[in-house]
DNA sequence: TCTTGACATAAAGTTAGGTTTAGGTGTTAT
DNA sequence: ATAACACCTAAACCTAACTTTATGTCAAGA
């Protein structure tokens, strides 16, 4: 059992933050005595699973969801797993986006260090994109289409 | 040259977003042709810096900063260099912390995928972590440690 | 005893990034 | 000439996810 302090500490979240989670519905088998919050193992988990959600882009409305299905017990467990499944296509969807978005930041990289060399930005204006060379020509085109 | 409509059809982003990001000082250098906004290549090469700078996690008004930046000229060259290679640091991070999440995910769609066949988490319970497949034990943890 | 520190609540405040509304101009199809 | 569009502005509004504030309880140490 834990307080609301320590669970802070461990999971670096503000005390009010937890708070606000557990008003909102994210901890609905949270005990309490005499009015203090006691966090079980089972808090704890949620909180790990609470930060992969809120990772993954969901709302808190939609976390609390969650654990409304995870109270009503093993009739929900499809519904859990599609909702996993679901959050893994949106998580790899956003990396494929993150990694286009390196392909832009590589070129601008590239060309602000041709641009520190040369002084001016008049040579490299001339060479894009057909002159680029080949490694930096693919993240331009990558990071220029559509 | 293009109208504020053409644009909004081009980046697939509201009308109001557009005015919103002048507004806001994006794009410092927009001619005008009585009162009718004129986007130039300047304007939709900013727009792609946006989008890009958008998603590494950067604010409006750090990118109201860069857009400053690009008009003094020369001199800021390091400047921007170095912003792109931040946020390309950021993004590299933020790509590892989702590959962190999806291990969590995997291991969620494993064990309900598991809780499906049993019909309870039984047995589910008693083999974490130990007993946990070997492909699953490291999504596990991977996903609960710290 | 008193004050310090951790816990509690309810309600108001904050922030970023837009969006909506209300009112107006100018051009083009019927 | 009148209606439908695309454009314009300023200002109010919105939302999610917290955070802050004001107030109070309770236990332990000086």
């Amino acid at each position: 059992m834990y307080t609301i302090g320590q669970v802070s500490e461990m999971f670096d979240l503000p005390v009010s933050t937890l708070r606000y989670y557990d008003k909102e519905g994210l901890f609905p088998e949270l005990n309490r005595t005499s009015g203090i919050r006691q966090f079980s193992e089972n808090e704890i988990e949620a909180l790990r699973v609470i930060e992969c959600l809120k990772k993954t882009g969901l709302q808190i409305k939609d976390i609390k969801q969650f654990m409304s299905w995870c109270i009503e017990g093993s009739s929900t467990y499809t519904k859990r797993k599609e909702l996993f499944e679901n959050q893994k296509k949106q998580v790899e969807a956003e990396i494929t986006k993150l990694n286009k978005t390196l392909d832009m930041l590589n070129f601008k990289c590239w060309y602000y260090s041709e641009a520190i060399k040369d002084g001016n930005e008049e040579r490299l204006k001339n060479i894009i994109p057909n002159e680029l060379p080949n490694s930096i020509k693919s993240a331009y085109i990558n990071s220029h289409k559509e």
